[in-house]
DNA sequence: GTATCCATTACCAAACTTGGTAGTATCCCT
DNA sequence: AGGGATACTACCAAGTTTGGTAATGGATAC
């Protein structure tokens, strides 16, 4: 009993059996655990410590995914992949929110679950040729913008920066130890530049284009 | 002659032969073209018409991303691969962005090379584990948040929305047909349920908290 | 049917924001 | 040395926002 020890969660009996065969024959795995739903995955988890969990989406009572959530949540360490029959974004994103480190079709060749499994273990984001489109183009258009330059001299962005976070001008008058009227000047420069004419715009503007890292 | 055609920006003379080498034993793809620069991309593609490009980064003159750009604006049907030494998240990134359909590191297997280029013909999005994980984790980061409810009836939506566009309570009211007094009403509970107390901040929460599709 | 939430309006007084104009001082560039 | 950008200060007047409190009618919930 050695190698990468592996749990699986899929309510189809004869998968399971399917991997727990393939793992078997192959030597660097070890199947220490299968599972029909996850009702108990904490108590799974706990009580078989295993090195990755392959993880189906539809099953009965909670779904693969809230399920990959709780073990992200309360085992960190633990690598997640996603073995599952849908290719549609909605499930593919909501894995990877929920922390999956890989996503692969059951479509896909054994031997390539086997890779994916030695892949997730060691850090890497195995994916099937299909699901690496659909996040790479996603990621594509969800990439920043080449984010204009108003600008700002350094004095002019650190006040939009306090306003931003919620700051008055009197409070950040207070916080750059400058006059309220210092203040009030640099704002009227910067809705110049920005192109607008009160604090909501120049706020929402700011946020919008990414000029802080608000979040 | 036939199978795919592909042709190679890389200012390492020998590593292009290798290439050329390896492409041509393989049988599957014809390589059509090979440049040290990108100086005449777009002239280099009209005229060799290849499906998939191999593109290096660090190159004199016009740099690799730079070239993607080009290509996708000019020849969206052919598909970028990129293969260089880089792997830091700027580079990666600005690739993705730039519109390269794939990204290898010079490190990995021939064979890995072939497969990608074929992948990335086929419409997949080749990466080497490393770049996957990478973008699979940013990716992750960057998928919205689960986003909280604030419990605001129709009208605070509303209200909050047109804040957001940097309508004030005048105009709102004029917007909505109501009174001022009742847009400040309803301003009243929205800071209450947003816990602000300010323009600015509930514009920033409803921003950052994506509470309206603004940009 | 009575309690709760929602949308609406109203008024007061205090505090804050905006646009205008205007001046001083420093630093960098040519 | 003069031109231009930046940082800072100041005052006025008009307009806007905020926190109170209070009241009405309608819809929904238990």
């Amino acid at each position: 009993m050695n190698g990468i020890k592996v749990i699986i969660f899929d309510d189809n009996d004869s998968l399971r059996d399917s991997v727990a065969m393939l793992l078997g024959e192959s030597g660097d795995f070890t199947l220490v655990g299968g599972y029909a739903d996850c009702l108990d995955v904490r108590n799974n988890i706990r009580n078989t410590k295993p090195d990755v969990v392959i993880m189906d989406i539809d099953m009965p009572g909670i779904n693969g995914i809230e399920a990959v959530r709780v073990i992200r949540n309360n085992f960190p360490t633990v690598q997640v992949l996603m073995l599952t029959v849908f290719d549609d974004d909605e499930k593919v994103f909501a894995a990877i929110k929920a922390g999956a480190g890989g996503y692969i079709l059951k479509n896909a060749e054994p031997q390539n679950l086997l890779h994916a499994i030695s892949e997730v273990y060691n850090g890497g984001a195995p994916m099937t040729p299909g699901i690496a489109k659909k996040v790479l183009h996603q990621f594509h258009d969800m990439l920043p913008e080449e984010k204009k330059d108003y600008h700002l001299s350094m004095r002019e962005k650190e006040v939009l920066g306090l306003l931003v976070e919620g700051y008055s001008y009197k409070m950040i008058a207070g916080k750059l130890n400058i006059t309220y009227d210092t203040v009030r000047a640099h704002m009227k420069k910067i809705y110049e530049k920005l192109h607008v004419a009160s604090m909501t715009e120049a706020v929402a503007k700011a946020i919008n284009q990414k000029l802080f890292p608000t979040k």
